[in-house]
This record gives C-alpha cells, structure tokens and sequence, in this order.
DNA sequence: CCGTGGTACTTTGCAATGGAAAGTACACTT
DNA sequence: AAGTGTACTTTCCATTGCAAAGTACCACGG
C-alpha cells in the first residue's frame, strides 16, 4: 500500500520514518527489550535491562503509555507493587515500520562501506 | 555457544554504543549522505537529501564538526560561495561503529518479531 | 510499637538542544 | 542602484532528557 519506495527522490536521505517517539535511546532500548518479551517486563527488570535510573524508566514510560506503544499494569508480586510492561498491538506495529526504516539506513550505509572499506568493515548478511 | 557479538549481560539492551551525537535523526541523516559520498556534499544537496531546512542543517553541521566527524572546507562554485561537507576518517570509523550497533538492534528485534510475527512481518535479508 | 532501612516507583526542576524564523552577506539582474 | 535570489548563520523558544529529591509501602530490630 503505502510502501515509501524512497530509494531515490531527491530526499533521499531524509528517513522521515524516524519516528521520534520511538528513536531515542532509552526508549528505543524499551521497545526492543519488551518486543523480544512479549509477556511483559517489570520496571526493575527493564531498568536494568536498559540500564536506566528509575526516575529515567519512568518518565519514558508514561511517554510511551502516552502514545499508547506500551501498555502499563500495576499489580503486586507478593506484597510488593509490582508494574508489568507489554508492547501494544500498535506499538508492535509502529515499532516494526521504525525497524523498516533503520534497516533502510543500515543498508544505505553498508553498501557504501563495502564499497569503500576505508579502515572497517561491516558484517553484512549480504555478504555471505 | 550462542552467537558471540550479542551482548548478553544485565544490560543486554542498553545499547550504549548508540552515540548521542550520530543518534539523532538529522544528523544520522547528513551522516549517512556522506558515507555514500565519499567525495563531499555541498550545503544545498546535503539540505535536499536531507530535507532539513538551511538553519537546521547548518547546526547539525556545527554540531558535527565540532564532534570532529565532518570536515566543512568553504570555498566557492564560480562566484558563489559553496560548503562542501565530508566526514573523515574519525567520523566514518565512529559512524560505523554506531551503525554495528544499530545493527544488533534490527538483529534483536528482527529475530523476535520472526519468532512470533503478530501481525506484521519484517523483510529479512536472513530470509531469503 | 516505633523507628530505620530498603524496595518500588513518581514528581520536580534544570540544563541541553532541536528546529523555525529572522538575520547577514554577497552576486546577479534590470 | 535597487531589488531579487542564493547561501548560509544566528537567535530564540518550546521541548525534553535526565537526575535528584520525594512518596508510599513493607520488613525488621529494639
């Protein structure tokens, strides 16, 4: 359907995918960590997970609550409160289509780099 | 045996090779239009494949410059004065460094999204 | 029972900064 | 010479990332 095929343009570059709320490191780190567990993450688990403060976790949170890509429940563990994380539906989604576009930059960028290797090299799965 | 360029400590999401400087969308942008042109970019094209407007990009460029991943000579096309950008070897080492990076994030969260595809799928160069 | 400490978060406040608009400088046109 | 256009640069402000302080609750020792 709408598949931005912006290989060329005259923007090409832009990546205007980029979807802020997503690219940004802590909760981009948030993201990954609850798509790799779908049955949620706990808030001292995901701290560490992304090795974030607590007040750092929890401002990002209510960010990504507020945008309705994670869905918070509080509960206890024990006696002890306890609050689970999950990705939403959506938010898998949006997180999927910034995924699409990152892998857009990988490749804009690893193609180059083969090409010119400079000093480095990347692993490219094309490589193989 | 697991694979062993996947982190696998405490902080397995932290991502903390995600350099602020080139994490940010402009700028990833203008960087990665300049490792896939190794020979420089003027202002304008820069600011057209970037679709940045004049004043943002000339800050991003500021800001790279001074983080020493560009270099920004002026001179001039006939009578008109022209930048032209290029990255240098720092800035192409520490780039692909980030993108390394980036690329365990498209790996962590491509193997999951694999493992239950939900409602979406993403194109997997491993795929194929 | 009361205080001390620990865990699990939330709120507040500040310093950084991304981005748009306004500004500067120069060349070309009329 | 004045006006228009190109090529940037500077300024300003709203946003926001982050850390320190705050709140709430439970466990344990005296």
């Amino acid at each position: 359907m709408n598949q931005p095929r912006r290989q060329r343009g005259p923007h090409r570059f832009a990546y205007d995918g980029l979807d802020r709320v997503i690219h940004e490191h802590a909760r981009l780190s948030v993201l990954t960590s609850l798509v790799t567990h779908p049955k949620g993450l706990a808030f001292a688990d995901l701290k560490n997970l992304c090795a974030l403060t607590d007040g750092n976790l929890s401002r990002h949170l209510q960010v990504l609550e507020q945008a309705k890509l994670v869905s918070i429940s509080k509960g206890f563990e024990g006696n002890r409160p306890q609050t689970l994380c999950r990705i939403t539906p959506a938010g898998r989604k949006r997180y999927i289509e910034y995924l699409t576009v990152l892998e857009q930059v990988v490749l804009d960028a690893a193609s180059a780099i083969k090409s010119d290797p400079g000093d480095e090299r990347l692993g490219d799965p094309a490589d193989a």
